[in-house]
DNA sequence: GTCTAGGATGTTACGATATAACATGTCAAT
DNA sequence: ATTGACATGTTATATCGTAACATCCTAGAC
């Protein structure tokens, strides 16, 4: 298990911007869990239908390799800089098709995209937004979503997505900044 | 108790567009929830400070009276009309200064905003969103939120705010479009 | 009453995010 | 080869949000 900042990302600092998006703020082998999503996406697009073209594998590279909330814009420029189409519609085009299936999440409160960590398995996703290092990590919201259905038909609405997003500190950020 | 759409805005169709904001898809008596909701936020804003000016007023009576969630550019439009300011910045003002109160309520998937139906109380809000008839309902979010804030125990992560949104299908559109 | 400092509002200008509409291209099955 | 479905490229524009600065109002100090 490797120290993310230790050793994938040594010498990027990227800027700054929405950040790291994993687990639970923990460390993993970054290049690992890459080549796992790129595999489990072909294996969904193969089982659910629609080709993950060059536009589209590329666009999820991109929110893998990055490892954190990007803009569309930001998506987009690097696509750009591949040599794919530099207009909006490319983006979010490519993204539309990975979140249709479960490859690419929206968190809204940033207005961002950010790969799946857990593709090709059905889940609820949880966001929990650093607001003093910016990094987003995708939480399993499995029993959050079971307490909102609870809720909601309670009322008799039928629950068919949610979002669920929260901010506060993550652990290293409650250390320095309590 | 008064059925909404029978008496209490008989000839306002209102076009289309984010709709109703109320307790949980049941009807009320609108006028009087708009008169508490009004001398609630004289009462939050003496006991927090902050003066409840004529801008912030209108716009917290604007999205009362409308009953569904607006568009900022919705709402500034309407303070244009009553002559007010016509700027962005005037509405976004006003609507921050409410939110911050916990007057106001943003809906991040509609990027809209909704008058709070429980002024003064602590609470968190939990959306849902219909897809049907685009009503939006806010409706107790609090063991919601317990929930989510002991997924997020788990990880280290200290909530600060949770944004709780769901999209679906309302009572009344289950039967109609199952 | 005047002065003054902070807060509130008005206004210009711009930045950031997202989509409509249409043209073109690709590919596999007939 | 033809065709139809899907995918991409491109132009233009819609929608949402903010930075920066000028002006004004108001409450307390004197
Ligand atoms: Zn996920
Ligand atoms: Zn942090
Ligand atoms: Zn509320
Ligand atoms: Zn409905």
């Amino acid at each position: 298990m490797l120290r993310y900042n230790m050793s994938i990302r040594p010498a990027m600092p990227d800027a700054p911007g929405p950040a790291l998006a994993d687990p639970a703020f923990a460390a993993h082998d970054h290049t690992r869990c890459t080549a796992a999503a790129l595999a489990a996406a072909e294996a969904v697009c193969a089982r659910e239908g629609g080709r993950l073209t060059p536009v589209r594998r590329r666009t999820l590279t991109i929110l893998l390799e990055a490892h954190r909330a990007l803009g569309a814009y930001e998506v987009l420029s690097r696509l750009a800089a591949d040599g794919f189409g530099g207009q909006p519609p490319v983006v979010y085009r490519a993204l539309d098709f990975l979140q249709a299936r479960g490859l690419v999440h929206r968190i809204r409160r940033l207005n961002a995209f950010a790969a799946c960590l857990r593709p090709g398995e059905a889940h609820q996703a949880l966001f929990l937004i650093c607001r003093g290092c910016a990094a987003v990590a995708e939480a399993p919201g499995g029993g959050v979503r079971a307490s909102l259905e609870a809720a909601a038909a309670a009322t008799g609405f039928a629950v068919e997505r949610a979002s669920l997003e929260a901010t506060g500190l993550c652990p290293a950020c409650r250390g320095e900044a309590p």
